[in-house]
DNA sequence: CGTATTTGACCCGCGC
DNA sequence: GCGCGGGTCAAATACG
């Protein structure tokens, strides 16, 4: 027994120490479960620090560990909160995806995010050495808006503080795995 | 009938 | 060492 779970509770550990997470946000709920891939909920849980649950999501294609979670702003229940935690272990199915709108991204990896309103778009920060690359995929995708969170100015924006929102949630968001869809193109970005 | 969603319980890690 | 909070599983239920 414990195979399962025991598995589980190791990808719960690497989640921790390897495995990226990425926050974006988006209006609607909707829209964040229509990103191109499909999801299964597989729980739901009520947080102390929000009023709304918490929902699991994890990707229906075999050998995919890819999850995420969504949340929903306490300040801004119109907003919901997309954590994405996890690589897809497959490309990109037929349906495709922009996500979207109005979109953000949070890079927290060392500091507190915070909202960076900017002036438009701004580009993602990028951690990593395939920074560049990334940006070009940012670039050539249909974001139009791409807020990026980078923890050192206090900006603030629309929506309200994001640190609010759950502790852990946007804790090591490292940008050097990106949102699946966006990988796709260069499957062998995420060693 | 098959698949997806819901819900409660269980387990683990972290903080006090 | 204990308690709390978060994350996942598994069975039941609903829907297509």
């Amino acid at each position: 027994m414990a195979s399962v779970a025991d598995t589980m509770r190791m990808n719960n550990k690497r989640n921790k120490n390897n495995l990226s997470k990425i926050t974006y946000m988006t209006e609607s709920e909707s829209e964040s479960l229509e990103d191109g891939y499909k999801w299964r909920k597989y729980g739901k849980k009520s947080l102390k620090k929000s009023p709304f649950p918490r929902s699991y999501y994890r990707c229906t294609a075999i050998g995919c560990n890819a999850k995420k979670r969504v949340d929903r702003y306490m300040d801004d229940p119109t907003h919901v909160l997309i954590t994405y935690v996890g690589l897809h272990a497959h490309d990109l199915p037929p349906i495709l995806p922009p996500p979207s709108r109005s979109f953000n991204l949070y890079n927290n990896s060392t500091v507190s995010p915070k909202l960076g309103k900017g002036s438009g778009v701004q580009k993602p920060i990028l951690s990593d050495a395939s920074a560049g690359a990334r940006e070009r995929m940012y670039a050539n995708n249909t974001i139009t808006s791409v807020n990026v969170r980078t923890g050192n100015d206090s900006c603030v924006n629309d929506v309200g503080p994001i640190e609010d929102i759950g502790t852990g949630l946007l804790e090591d968001i490292n940008l050097s795995s990106i949102a699946p869809h966006y990988q796709h193109h260069q499957p062998t970005f995420y060693s």
